[in-house]
DNA sequence: GCAACTGCTTTCAAAATTAGAGCAGTTTTT
DNA sequence: AAAAACTGCTCTAATTTTGAAAGCAGTTGC
């Protein structure tokens, strides 16, 4: 695609790598979704087509971002990993998820995830950091992981709860 | 444009304001650059048409992340403004900086305000969003601003050096 | 053996981006 | 007072990017 760099302003830089419509909301969704496969992350909430999936996994890779390795549980399936460039980007999801809640006319499902984030704080997001490195560049971890699941738990207990809302409605 | 929401997700709303490969950069040389006319944001480091220049300028004013007023000394010039939501960006401005300064090839002059920016910590980025609620929103400031004038000189002094240096190569 | 699933690729239309010239005025310089 | 420079854009036309949908050569599970 395009290679030539606009300048060396870490802002633009950054935006080089992941300003555009999709590859935040993919890696979003490696990150908080637990999403590994191309089929998973084809099914994201904003509906992306498989040949710009297809396009940005190959640049994330390339710009390593992500990782690409084959599923030993079978052969047409890969698995992508999160690398520590894009741990690292963790706290800016939480800022963002932050700034965007107070903002945006965020929906109530999908905004309890950033709110559990913006709860926690950076000691959170450092327990999460570690989680991911365990999950995905196999690191060792001392605890219990699970921030993922918890905040997966709060998404999936305010989906339940307005399924009820709406049946009692 | 377009106005149809994708999601409700937190991020991926923060993305539909802002996630384009121009917008932050705009609102970067508003925040670190000051400037507030047309004319000063067309001279950007990477180059934006005039068009597209034109174009984000109108959008980021529909949604509520920049204002424009006429400039009283010279009846063609329109001044821009900051609004608190994009002054609540300063914070991911600077996680962004640190963010290419560690993984990305900066360049030096074009980082130093990043570094600042950095070892400053959020201490110098709420004065800084003070500062600039006094500069766009006409807010009092208690104490000394000059966190801008601060950073620009540290600039200064990057490209000043790089000068005699190469006069000296 | 067959349906469902794998990670993509292909096709073609539509939308966005781009460089550059230009414009109707205003202000500054000479 | 005339000329030059500057104001915030707009217009045009070529190029690039995006997007929806269909399809493909396998692999796997039943």
């Amino acid at each position: 695609m395009k290679d030539d760099i606009r300048s060396g302003c870490p802002i633009n830089l950054s935006l080089e790598v992941f300003g555009d419509k999709w590859s935040l909301l993919i890696i979003r969704d490696m990150i908080f979704g637990g999403k590994r496969h191309f089929r998973e992350l084809l099914r994201s909430q904003e509906g992306i087509s498989s040949n710009i999936l297809a396009d940005r996994l190959k640049m994330l890779v390339e710009q390593g971002m992500l990782t690409k390795a084959d599923d030993p549980t079978h052969k047409q399936k890969a698995i992508y990993s999160l690398t520590e460039m894009t741990i690292a980007l963790v706290p800016i999801m939480a800022q963002l998820g932050a700034w965007g809640r107070r903002y945006l006319p965020v929906s109530e499902e999908l905004s309890i995830r950033a709110e559990q984030m913006e709860n926690g704080g950076p000691e959170l997001w450092d327990r999460f950091m570690d989680e991911l490195r365990h999950d995905h560049l196999g690191a060792l971890l001392d605890g219990p992981p699970r921030v993922r699941a918890t905040l997966q738990a709060a998404y999936e207990e305010v989906v339940a709860r307005k399924a009820r809302e709406k049946a009692t409605a």
